[in-house]
DNA sequence: CTAGCATGATCAC
DNA sequence: TGATCCTGCTAGC
């Protein structure tokens, strides 16, 4: 589930497990060759995440990017080192979906022989990571690197990331919220540059990057937010809830390794909670709203799928053409 | 078994 | 707006 908790989640396990590490990387499948020749044996020093991508910093000054796309995934294999050093719980595989570490202890004898198209694969003396299907997968300088970077607006995971680091004795923890204040100050600056609707406007990685297509539907309609609404109307008071709602579901994300965004009270007790009861809206087209009992709207915008509740999320009679 | 779809984004027109 | 990248799950036969 490539949305920004998943490559937030990536950067902690890369960071964990390889970083400080002298990894081996190559390329199975071969499309990525002789870019990982250029990284192949050196120290991977850092992992972080930006939006939906993730970037490893070398020790020869080069950057791995990262981008999972729409079904993009890491698996992870190892031993107990390998597994112990995870603080996210060892997951085995990291984008579409996300197993449970298997609890028999498995003798680790290296990587497996590489199963399908694995586009690269990452060695480290205790285990081994590989990746299929990505958008990107490529070797930088820091200026092409920068320049990505800059393309991307607020990330509503910086704080999450900045509390990561400090926890390693690599950043001040007073600079979470920092970060996150400026965060909405560029986000609100960003949607008062635009007459688009709030709905389209959320899946911009240029407005704020990392919210998906689930983070999309769900954030509206926690906010009550209609999402034709024009960017530049939604109200300071809701930009801001807005935000720091996106900021908490996304957070809740990288903790479970999974979107859930329905409060406790809102979930059908006969359910599981994941993925039956995980959502207000998204892909629930046709079926009762958990609030009001509406039917969830659902409208095909910019080649992806929108859903709302029209009861819910009433466009203001100002905004209602005449 | 196969067809269709998916949490993404770019490119051509 | 549509084709494309390219993988894996799942609904339906």
């Amino acid at each position: 589930m490539p949305e920004g908790h998943s490559l937030h989640r990536l950067a902690r396990q890369f960071d964990d497990v390889f970083g400080g590490q002298t990894v081996l990387v190559t390329s199975p499948q071969g499309r990525f060759s002789s870019d990982a020749a250029r990284i192949d044996g050196h120290q991977l020093e850092q992992a972080f995440a930006k939006g939906k991508q993730l970037f490893c910093r070398f020790s020869n000054d080069l950057y791995l990017r990262v981008h999972l796309g729409l079904y993009g995934a890491f698996n992870f294999g190892g031993d107990s080192y390998f597994t112990g050093a995870s603080s996210i719980g060892a997951p085995r595989k990291i984008g579409e979906i996300e197993a449970s570490a298997s609890t028999d202890a498995e003798k680790y004898t290296g990587p497996p022989a590489p199963v399908g198209a694995v586009r690269a694969r990452i060695v480290s003396e205790h285990g081994w990571a590989d990746l299929r299907g990505p958008t990107a997968c490529e070797v930088l300088e820091y200026e092409q690197v920068q320049i990505h970077l800059d393309k991307l607006g607020p990330d509503p995971l910086i704080g999450s990331a900045v509390r990561f680091r400090a926890a390693k004795g690599q950043a001040d923890l007073a600079d979470a919220d920092i970060r996150l204040e400026a965060g909405f100050k560029e986000f609100r600056a960003n949607l008062m540059k635009t007459k688009t609707a709030i709905g389209i406007v959320l899946m911009n990685q240029a407005l704020i990057s990392g919210v998906g297509n689930i983070y999309r539907a769900e954030a509206l309609f926690r906010n009550r937010i209609a999402p034709e609404l024009p960017a530049n109307e939604l109200s300071a008071q809701k930009a801001k809830s807005l935000w720091w709602d996106i900021v908490s579901v996304m957070e809740d994300g990288v903790r479970d390794g999974k979107i859930i965004t329905t409060l406790p009270e809102d979930r059908d007790p006969q359910g599981v909670v994941w993925p039956d009861n995980a959502y207000y809206v998204y892909q629930r087209q046709g079926m009762g709203c958990r609030k009001c009992s509406a039917q969830i709207s659902l409208a095909e915008i910019a080649a992806r799928k929108l859903y709302w509740c029209p009861r819910c999320q009433k466009l203001p009679r100002k905004h209602v053409k005449a």
